[in-house]
DNA sequence: TGCATATATTTGAAAAATTCACATTATAAA
DNA sequence: TTTATAATGTGAATTTTTCAAATATATGCA
């Protein structure tokens, strides 16, 4: 199966347990319940969102916790830190090419497409390792409550 | 002068002068000289370069007032607040469009142009107030060292 | 020039987010 | 099942930013 893509629900765990596997992360309970979590709420939590989430079924989870499971998923490609202009941290588990638009009234945060947004070519000889593109203003909702 | 670029030493003041003025922005020393050096300094300095800077000739200065006035030259449009991919807050006194390359080996910020990013069109219905970009890597002298 | 008023600065404390050290516990491989 | 290695949880520490209140300053007007 294609990596980035929306999951059916029967496949999540088997797909994770293979995509740690194949990178020796080791399966934990805390970091499956992490990255499922992630998966299959596009809502680009906070750590604090996640971590309120999944203590309801793990009361001793600590914060600690998932911020080494970001830190280990991030550097494996498997999740995305987004720091929306605004400063906060909001996490996502999908890694293809896509910016992020904040909408400082709800605080909501929606992909949108880079095609037509071309990697700049004035950085000749620079390594470029990340590329990210975010937008702040209204959605479309709050734009109509207006 | 069009705002945005590079001023000549002997204008500097008289143009902050200007600019404050007609935007209603009382001059004060301590925003005059954040201000002042974020014209005359490119390096895109977090709060902290600025303010050990600054303590030098006016020992008294406060870290809060560093924060507020970013915090009105932000909202006036002068000052624009980079915050890099890894999180860290960098001020940047030109407000023209450009994107934002932070090396992750030397942590210098490097401006590079927009052309040819076109901000996107799926986000139709949205109102888009403010659009970065900004890349992570390697910038060209840490890129050889290596 | 001096006065009045609104605004800015400073200080120290408080809050929020993240990291750290270390003891405990769990995973994976033999 | 045993063992070595790695992850988790706890509480404290650090860092960054914000806040409230007292003091000081800038600006407009007499």
């Amino acid at each position: 199966m294609e990596e980035g893509y929306i999951l059916k629900e029967v496949d999540v765990v088997q797909t994770i347990i293979n995509r740690f596997s194949s990178r020796d992360i080791r399966l934990t309970p805390q970091r499956i319940s992490v990255y499922r979590f992630l998966l299959e709420n596009r809502i680009h939590p906070t750590v604090e969102t996640v971590y309120n989430a999944l203590k309801v079924d793990n009361p001793s989870l600590s914060k600690t916790t998932i911020y080494n499971t970001v830190d280990t998923l991030t550097k494996a490609g498997l999740v995305r830190v987004v720091r929306t202009g605004e400063g906060e941290v909001r996490l996502d588990g999908y890694t293809n090419s896509h910016g992020h638009f904040y909408c400082r009234e709800c605080g909501e945060v929606f992909d949108f497409s880079l095609e037509g947004c071309l990697v700049p070519d004035s950085l000749n000889g620079f390594e470029m390792e990340e590329f990210d593109v975010h937008a702040i203003g209204l959605c479309g909702p709050c734009k109509q409550k207006q």
